[in-house]
DNA sequence: GAAATTTATAATGAATTTGTGAATGAGGGC
DNA sequence: GCCCTCATTCACAAATTCATTATAAATTTC
């Protein structure tokens, strides 16, 4: 991870930017700061950042300036900074390129988590790997999901599922570790909708050979195998 | 299970220490509780705790000092309890040092799920081991247990108890022990459990030299043993 | 060698866990 | 605004595992 991944936090409020660098930093990243909209502007030009953390309110050029003029030139990951009550913000946020928000006041775990999240997207690509199997073929980029040789329509979430069970395949997750991976570390829903969603890939994958690689591991969880 | 994993719930409030401690000890923790400030650092500084989970509004000490008197010697992992309002203070709880923290109300499985965050994110881990004897192996990640090149199906306390007995070769532990370890701090039931599983496993380990792994200690209990 | 203690085996009902079908509700597209 | 999809939850059925009990076998002790 640590292996220089580079950020720029945009924040008028340098406690804000102290506690953000303090969190980001204990978790091995580099952390550039700017005080202002303009100053990051010029950081941004002179430097190879691999994510922003921007504040929405900034003086002399504002947050969505800044956006706007970054998404002219490239695609690093942006996370806008929005104070409680900036909602609507977030939505303009979006139009403008910025690929996540954060509300303030935030736990640096939350965010913490959304840098990573969003590194792990955007960042450095490890080249999105196409999964093959028997009989299944995942496709992450396009992600289309093709069973003996016929496409197979999934939702959002069944698509995950079956991807972060392939791409770890041979190891059992209990139905917690699923939610927390899958769904996200802020999602406190009930354990059987894991179920739910094995159930529908089950189905989905038909009575091809695909159909069995979704395993049960009673009194566990779910792994993903292969078998012979 | 059963390693022991220490948590000191401070609050003034009994009634929100006994909530807390129902969830925590139901998920296999040990709970200690101290009512306000003085006496959770007391508490502190004789025992040494994986996690403390500290409300803001104490009497005596509030929150902020006791986070602030435990940054100055350890990393120990704190989760603040924040009333609905006190969003403020969040941020002045994390300059502290807090890792996280949970708006009260909060749904149990949150707090848990936290707590379990935490304690993987900072905790100490060992990594799992693949185990492999003559005829014999033992993956934990997979749950898989391969007798002779032909894969057996274990139930979860088999897969456990082997695991457990496996990884501790060569030494003999009593039944009760063994209920401990495996079964977990809060089973109370007969001691023959244990000896029923142990049949089961020789069973499906089968006549191979696998099935001789698990050797009876007359009088004392079970062991692990590779022999020659 | 017999009694006493400890362990092995086998069977069964209870308890836990998972599968299934269906209902609800949120959110997006038209 | 309306329809459609998707995610989630619920209730119930099915499957599996678990703990216990009773009985047989083994081992020790005297």
């Amino acid at each position: 991870m640590g292996s220089e991944t580079k950020i720029l936090v945009v924040d008028d409020e340098k406690k804000m930017i102290d506690l953000v660098r303090l969190y980001l930093e204990k978790e091995g990243f580099k952390v550039d700061e700017a005080l202002n909209g303009q100053q990051a502007l010029e950081m941004i030009e002179k430097t190879e950042y691999n994510l922003i953390i921007l504040d929405l309110m900034l003086p002399v050029v504002d947050g969505w300036t800044v956006c706007k003029e970054v998404r002219k030139k490239s695609d690093i990951p942006i996370i806008m900074l929005t104070a409680r009550g900036e909602e609507f913000d977030k939505i303009l946020g979006f139009e403008l390129g910025a690929d996540d928000y954060v509300v303030k006041p935030f736990s640096p775990r939350e965010l913490v988590a959304r840098v990573k999240a969003m590194l792990r997207r955007y960042g450095p690509k490890e080249p999105s790997q196409i999964l093959e199997f028997e009989g299944l073929l995942i496709d992450p980029e396009s992600r289309k999901v093709v069973v003996d040789g016929k496409e197979v329509a999934l939702t959002p979430k069944e698509f995950d599922l079956l991807y972060f069970l392939a791409k770890n395949k041979e190891k059992v997750f209990t139905r917690e570790k699923l939610l927390e991976e899958v769904w996200g570390y802020d999602f406190f829903g009930s354990l059987r909708t894991v179920d739910t969603h094995v159930r529908q890939l089950r189905e989905k994958l038909g009575g091809s050979k695909a159909s069995t690689y979704i395993v049960t591991v009673w009194g566990v969880g779910y792994k993903f195998e292969v078998g012979k």
